[in-house]
DNA sequence: CGCGACCGTCGAACCGGTTCGATGAATTCG
DNA sequence: CGAATTCATCGAACCGGTTCGACGGTCGCG
């Protein structure tokens, strides 16, 4: 492969004068600079990565850590990946992306070793481990989820609390009384998942606040599991009109489960569910649901990351905490409840 | 941070010294050894990577490519991608992943700027303009998915057409006479993706073989289109008995399009899938599948490229093109068919 | 006792870029 | 017409590792 020299030796000018001919970092005559960059061209020249690197201190290389748990609904990840990757690109970075388990080894390896110019990290937990590590790392970090303690990093995540305080004040209006819950799974939340409880707490506050009676439970996230679940809270709560699902899985499975017990939605059953129109758009879910955004906030994230990464001033900036709000798409599987249950 | 410098002084030594007791290249006492590793560890030394990228032309990454189109089913490849980053970690390397439309422009810019130390592409077309550019790259390469002209490069793939006849064969074997295959869109095949007549060519073939008869249509990606393409042919061909399934997205929407006909799986209808079983597991499909395997497909590719990378011997070996066989797991979803259509 | 072999360590060069200060030629001004 | 200024280019140093050849000290052997 080419290299500078290479480059500076077919424009006969030195090295230095290529780079700069190259970069435009100094004024070069313009008869010079087109034998430069005809020569580049002719050698199908390439900067190399591991040089430029070790001279600028810069990777153009975004770290991206994901951790997939055996309970999780995996495919959701995807999206949220597709928004990082595809905005750092269009950035001018690329991505590495790191899915070992031990989150904390490999957020250290990348950032020690200088392997990249900033880091993204997914699948937050409530005190996630990385965390002190991140902070104390030469890059600037960005979360797309939100930690117990947010200092020193930027934050982004869906305003899960808004989201729960949303679907039950739209229930309410509609007249409905009693409603069900269905999260993740438990062990989501034992993980430190906190948007499943933070969800799961504002809904159950604003559900006393208004008066209502709100059945709220920890699903699963894999059939049969999750359908036999939905047919006993359905058998438990015969006189619940309105049901909430913030569970990929248990969405996902609702359509037979309804279509078994011969419930229609939304005149039987109101339902809101929480997820990503994508995931809506691919299993066709009938339902209104609150848009979990993941591209955006994948994108996001990393837009604030290179801003940090590009400019020192923007390094001194103070950190945000930036929620999205969430926004009702209505697909019409809400409506007031019956008079009377049968 | 701590440079190689740093150590040597701390611990009295040359840099090269340093670097020998760390690497052991070289004999080295057991007093100075100790001084090193005690000073690297003082310190919390860490190579920094774009330097021993520099000095050794290695980076211990790989790339992988993966390109999504709008009509594909997204959340599969996130099986394919974890097969990659978790067999690589496992051996030693980080992943670049490169979602960049352009995929010429992308394979270009990590090969030759030498980001990467072997790349895996995906995705892989009948005709793959990435091919030649990946041929003539100084890093080797491998393929999760069966071109054209695979010379020069090691592939991997379920092997589609043995898994058409697998299809067939099991249900010719029941006494089935007519059958029903849905492939992926029409827009797959155009694009190049060449699975999907692979397994329809074979599987038309056997059937004419067999003297059976075998409806190939091409399907759609998205419900509800999907859905609806299901009733019209089961309404089109009544006295089919068998389905075969090669699209994830007709899979996931044939239990409602049964249910809502009042179909019996095995009893009115026999079915048989195609895809992971991760897929399987989490939309709990109830049809015997072909397993697709992507985990071990991303996997075996990872084991091959690296084994390319790390020898010069093992660069010489003969190129290999090696299929997965169709293991058809049986779920109980296919019976012999009702002497008489009703 | 002296010579060669061997062992452990050091200095210097190299990988391929970027960047700083210096240099020489052309231009401007008094 | 000579001094001051400007402009384009060059040479050298540096980033942080690895690696080669050389060197000095110990040891074994004749």
């Amino acid at each position: 492969m080419a290299t500078i020299g290479d480059v500076a030796r077919e424009a006969g000018v030195s090295r230095s004068t290529a780079s700069y001919a190259l970069s435009g970092k100094r004024p070069i005559s313009e008869e010079v600079r087109r034998r430069v960059l005809a020569a580049a061209e002719a050698l199908a020249y390439t900067p190399n990565a591991g040089a430029r690197a070790l001279a600028t201190a810069q990777t153009k290389v975004l770290g991206l850590l994901a951790q997939f748990h055996e309970d999780e609904f995996a495919p959701a990840m995807m999206q949220y990946i597709l928004g990082v990757t595809n905005t750092a690109r269009d950035l001018g970075y690329d991505t590495l992306l790191v899915t070992e388990a031990d989150g904390v080894r490999a957020l250290r390896r990348v950032t020690d070793s200088r392997m990249v110019d900033g880091v993204v990290l997914m699948n937050i937990a409530e005190d996630d481990a990385r965390l002190p590590i991140l902070r104390a790392a030469p890059q600037p970090g960005a979360l797309v989820g939100l930690p117990g303690d947010c200092s020193g990093l930027d934050v982004f995540d869906l305003d899960f609390e808004e989201a729960g305080r949303v679907m039950v004040d739209h229930l309410h209006r509609l007249g409905h009384r009693e409603l069900i819950l269905i999260s993740q799974p438990e062990h989501v939340v034992e993980r430190g998942g906190a948007y499943v409880w933070r969800l799961r707490d504002a809904a159950l506050e604003r559900a006393r606040t208004l008066g209502l009676t709100l059945h709220a439970v920890y699903g699963e996230s894999r059939q049969p599991a999750v359908g036999r679940l939905l047919h006993g809270l359905l058998d438990a709560y015969p006189a619940a009109t309105g049901l909430l699902i913030n569970n990929e899985a248990a969405a996902a499975a609702l359509p037979s489960v309804t279509y078994e017990r011969g419930l229609r939605v939304p005149g039987d059953l109101s339902v809101i569910g929480r997820y990503s129109a994508e995931f809506a758009a691919t299993f066709s879910l009938p339902y209104s649901f609150i848009e979990s955004a993941p591209d955006r906030l994948g994108s996001m994230a990393v837009r604030q990351l290179v801003r940090r990464v590009e400019s020192t001033s923007a390094r001194k900036e103070p950190f945000v905490v930036r929620f999205i709000s969430p926004e009702l798409a209505d697909r019409g599987s809400t409506a007031s409840p019956r008079p009377h249950t049968p």
